[in-house]
RNA sequence: GCCCCCAUCGUCUAGUGGCCCAGGACGCCGGGUUCUCAACCCGGUAACAGGGGUUCGACUCCCCUUGGGGGUACCA
């Protein structure tokens, strides 16, 4: 109710509360160019202090102002920051913070297109949007004293929202977690591979050559779309970082939530993974700690397990679903009774890629074979005079469930004396490519008599000399 | 450079002067279970940054050092 929320829309709105500060002598007009601030910065410099802007001894008048506009010279406005006394910021999870007198200096509160600053349009905002708590990251302590000398001047007598400075979240690469770092390892990536086709590659990121230059000379960074088509066209996987990267690497929202609270705060007790209404409950502002934390990705993936397990199924299967979509996979051509079947033999997955990983093969109709499980399943050893066998007995097969498969296959196992693994293995590859899979009973009898059949016979031909080979 | 914040296992953290030769979780290591990958079960490893104070007693309070982070814009 406290509209319009466009900056754009509200220029009257901080107009007439920068009017009032200049009527009232609390802010003034500046008509420095870029130029005029960065020489004063280098002086400042020179003299080893921080640079402070120095305040007119008389401010400059509303008619000095419409003159060098009339000039072209640009016209910001400032705030006159109380230098007197120190400011002080009382801080939830800081506790109280001092700045000295001088510490801060006159800010811009409008810029020369007549656009307040940010740390103008959020004071006017939190008051007339009555915001209570100011809750974020402890990049924006600094700005908090100039913040609420102004929320002072132009509200005394009003009550200052509450304050609570969070601490960061950092990258173990040091620094900020931060978006820049695709990029950069993307960057990386590229330097390493030195015969990449680079003029494929700027197609592939729909950039120019040129563009394509700067960027791995570190001069530029083209936007995340194109990001992220290089790194799938050359096969790098880069760390997630926006919100988006994680649903495409298949974590459920609530791990997300969960996780993400767990950073700079916990409830009091042991627990963690808390589904949401339970961490809401738990939720209190006086348990924020003060310390930056590392994001762990491995324990991003445990916190994930434990929600995919503690998510109802039909839930799960949403989920599944938007990750298909996301992922564009061949699995999103399943119904809704394949999906909780397939969540259902999935147990104990980590992430949804891993329940679509294993699921791939029963949408695909080419298998696609993994050189190293073929090696090490079928033509080491009796793998393949093995699966000619199962062949055998799975054709003579009339009843083809889970149930009489398993029967079948441990019967078999145990009359040639072999370990399950060695009978399960091979048709294992045989039907899905590689040693990965949901249990072995399940996808033979999802993927169906005649298909499995196909797909062993296809192996035998494939890797068998005379496919007739036996034990 | 200057200003601000922070400092317990590898990581996230519990701990607000005696309950702590420091607890939990993830990881890691070892073992078990097992048709693959996971999951699961059992066990283990591992920390109060350093130095001064204060106190009968410091992980806990104070100071310094060191280290990490943030800010230093007519960006948000």
């Amino acid at each position: 109710p406290n509209g319009p929320y466009l900056q754009s829309q509200r220029r009257e709105i901080y107009d007439k509360y920068v009017r009032q500060l200049l009527a009232e002598k609390r802010a003034y007009y500046c008509f420095d160019t870029a130029e005029d601030l960065d020489a004063l910065r280098e002086e400042a410099e020179a003299e080893t202090g921080g640079f402070a802007y120095r305040r007119p001894d008389t401010f400059p008048t509303q008619a000095d102002a419409e003159k060098a506009r009339a000039e072209g010279r640009p016209v910001t406005v400032r705030f006159a920051v109380p230098q007197d006394e120190p400011l002080v910021v009382q801080d939830v999870v800081r506790g109280v913070i001092t700045f000295a007198p001088g510490e801060i200096s006159d800010f811009i509160i409008q810029k020369s297109d007549g656009f307040p600053t940010y740390n103008f349009a959020c004071v006017v905002d939190d008051y007339l949007m009555k915001i209570t708590h100011v809750i974020r990251g402890q990049e924006h302590l600094n700005n908090t004293p100039g913040q609420q000398a102004l929320w002072r001047a132009l509200f005394p007598d009003a009550e200052l929202p509450k304050y609570a400075h969070m601490s960061v979240t950092v990258s173990d690469t040091g620094g900020k977690l931060s978006k820049r770092e695709r990029p950069k390892v993307l960057r990386d990536a590229i330097k390493q591979m030195p015969d990449v086709d680079l003029e494929k590659l700027a197609a592939v990121g729909d950039i120019t050559a040129d563009e394509l230059n700067a960027f791995i000379k570190g001069q530029s960074v083209p936007d995340m779309p194109g990001i992220d088509a290089m790194a799938e066209y050359l096969g790098v996987s880069l760390p997630e970082i926006n919100i988006v990267d994680f649903r495409k690497s298949g974590y459920l929202p609530e791990t997300m939530v969960n996780f993400l609270a767990l950073l700079g705060w916990n409830p009091g007790d042991n627990r963690e993974i808390m589904p949401l209404p339970e961490l809401i409950d738990a939720f209190d502002l006086a348990r924020l700690t003060k310390s930056n934390s590392l994001f762990d990705r491995k324990k991003l993936v445990a916190f994930n397990t434990e929600h995919i397990k503690m998510t109802p199924p039909e839930r799960l299967r949403e989920h599944l679903r938007d990750y298909l979509k996301v992922a564009d996979s061949p699995v999103l051509k399943a119904d809704d009774e394949l999906l909780a079947r397939l969540i259902k033999i999935c147990e104990g997955a980590r992430t949804l890629a891993d329940i679509e990983r294993k699921s791939r093969f029963l949408l695909t109709d080419a298998v696609e074979y993994d050189a190293k499980a073929v090696d090490k399943v079928l033509l080491k050893g009796d793998g393949l005079a093995i699966l000619a066998i199962v062949r055998g007995k799975l054709a003579a097969m009339d009843q083809f469930s889970e149930e009489k498969i398993e029967t079948m296959l441990r019967t078999l196992a145990e009359e040639k004396q072999l370990g399950l693994g060695k009978v399960a293995q091979p048709l294992r590859v045989a039907i899905c490519g590689n040693t990965i899979s949901p249990p072995i009973f399940d996808s033979v009898q999802l993927l169906g008599k005649e298909e499995t059949l196909r797909r062993i016979d296809a192996t035998l031909k494939e890797f068998g000399r005379d496919g007739k080979q036996h034990l």
